[in-house]
DNA sequence: TATTATTAATTGCATTATGCAAGCATTTGA
DNA sequence: TCAAATGCTTGCATAATGCAATTAATAATA
């Protein structure tokens, strides 16, 4: 039998371990979505530009679920809309992306383009970013879900 | 014919197209270890904890050296070593590194283990961290790689 | 109430990527 | 000249992925 090993039953490096969970194609750019824009439910994910698979979608939902990077939530009011949303551990991830994109910006320019509402994002400090990011999903959270 | 899309081809998104380079299980430990170890050669490469295959390895390698994140020379003496090292843009990606491996001190403690030699890294602001790492590299190219 | 639509998945199947062992060509030291 | 080391490549089995179709549960509509 060849099972795909995970990264932490050989090492204790926090890189590898990371990329147990972060290492794939499509896991950060959920992250992103959930992050910076108010795509927070299945249907929506589904329709990034990227165009993710449903079952791909699926299995990456699970699998952040499990590891406590997102949660998810039933809008009370609705029950077929299921949101999902960023854990503090899933929050943190910021500084991760915005440093991606910083290497992308001044590396693959030719492929790339940074909108003008994204900019700012690269040329103010990251925790002021954040600061101001996590502000609007504590606001989204507040008037979306309770728990 | 179910070909795997680059991001690129369907968006401009700058963690997008970085994942085309970087989103796989093995990309970040090859380039961690050109970082920060003597691990220059193919068989170093092929020694590192997490056990990497060395048809992976072989592929990854490639693909880093057309993107232009690693570059190679034989050891002008002694033509069987075949040393990798990175290129500026390859260096560039230490901010990422450490941004990783700072969420996954900070999230994933149980699992993960900072040694005292990488702690200061994680202290330190990452600038001060990568201009220290950048002198030992320019050392390391100085005493090994002419081009 | 019956029907239709929407949502969040799951299933099936073909293709691609990965893991592991073995093999190969080139270089080098003895 | 020959054996060992190096940097790969190949073959094959298994796992992951992409895409289309399907499904169960809920909600809206007739």
């Amino acid at each position: 039998m060849v099972k795909r090993l995970e990264h932490y039953t050989s090492s204790q490096c926090p890189v590898a371990c990371s990329l147990d969970i972060l290492g794939d194609h499509w896991t950060l750019l959920i992250i992103r979505e959930l992050l910076f824009t108010q795509n927070h439910q299945y249907r929506d994910l589904l329709t990034i530009p990227e165009g993710i698979s449903s079952n791909i979608l699926s299995d990456r939902l699970k699998k952040l679920e499990e590891q406590e990077i997102i949660a998810s939530a039933y809008r009370p009011d609705n029950k077929r809309d299921k949101l999902y949303y960023l854990t503090e551990r899933g929050k943190g991830l910021i500084f991760v992306i915005l440093e991606i994109s910083r290497w992308a910006d001044q590396n693959l320019g030719d492929r790339i383009l940074i909108s003008d509402d994204c900019r700012p994002m690269l040329d103010q400090p990251p925790k002021t970013v954040a600061k101001q990011i996590f502000k609007q999903l504590a606001e989204w959270e507040a008037a979306n879900v309770n728990d």
